[in-house]
DNA sequence: TCCTCTACATTGTTTTACTATGTACCAGTA
DNA sequence: TACTGGTACATAGTAAAACAATGTAGAGGA
C-alpha cells in the first residue's frame, strides 16, 4: 500500500522494535521485511536513520559480525530499556486505535 | 493519556475531518472535544494549523457567523473532496491497524 | 572486468505537531 | 469603570520523524 508515509510517523518506531522483539536481525532484513509486510514507499535510509535514533536512545545492543553473502551486518537485539519502550509504545497504541474505532463508528 | 504527540502525526488531520464530517463545528470546540476524548496534550494552536492546512487543501468550506458568547466563529464543513480524503484516509488507518494487529500477535 | 545484490550510512528537505505568544470579543462583578 | 475569565482565531519559531538522494563497500557470477 502507498502513500502510508504520513499516518507511518509515529508507529514506524514502533513496528521496528517490535519485529526487533522477535529475534536479533539487521537493517537490510528488516527494510525487505517492512516492504513484504505492505510498506511499499519504505526505503532503506528510513530504516536506517530509525535504527540508528533507536540505539542513540539506548534501546539496543549492537553486535558486528560478518555475512557470507555481502559486507558485515549489525546486528540488534532489544534490551530491557528496548523492551520498556514496547510496552510504553502498544500501550499508546491500543489507545488511540481505541479512540480511532470509537471515531469511525459513531 | 499523553505523550501521544509522535504517534498522532498522520492521524490528527483524519481525526478532524471525522468529526468536523459528523456535523459543522469550529476550532475551538474541537480543540476541547479532543480533550475530552482523551488527547490530552492537544492545544490549540494546533488544531488551528490543522484547520488552516486541510482549508489550504481544499477539503472544507468555510463560513464565519456570530457567536452569542464570544468572538465570530469559523465554521468548517467537509466538501466533496474532503469527503473523499477521509475515505482515503479510513483505508489507509484501516491498513496501518490491520498490520499493527497481525505484527503485535505473532 | 563489470554488474548485481547485499549492507550500512549521511546530508538535506518536507511534513507535522508543539510552544509561545498575540489579538479580540463578551459577560460578570467589584 | 476596571478587571477577570471564558471564548475564539491566528502566527512565528522549533523539534521530531520520515523521505530522497547519494555514497561507500564487500561478495559472487557472467
Amino acid at each position: 500500500m502507498q502513500g502510508l508515509t504520513e499516518l507511518l510517523k509515529g508507529s514506524l518506531e514502533g513496528i521496528v522494535l517490535q519485529h526487533i522483539g522477535h529475534g536479533e536481525t539487521y537493517g537490510y532484513e528488516i527494510t525487505h521485511y517492512l516492504i513484504d509486510l505492505g510498506f511499499e514507499d519504505i526505503v532503506e535510509g528510513t530504516v536506517y536513520t530509525v535504527l540508528l535514533r533507536l540505539e542513540k536512545k539506548g534501546l539496543l545492543t549492537v553486535e558486528r559480525r560478518k555475512s557470507a553473502v555481502g559486507p558485515q551486518r549489525k546486528f540488534y537485539q532489544l534490551n530491557a530499556a528496548g523492551e520498556a519502550y514496547l510496552q510504553e509504545f502498544w500501550t499508546k497504541w491500543d489507545f488511540l486505535a481505541q479512540k480511532m474505532t470509537q471515531l469511525k463508528e459513531d
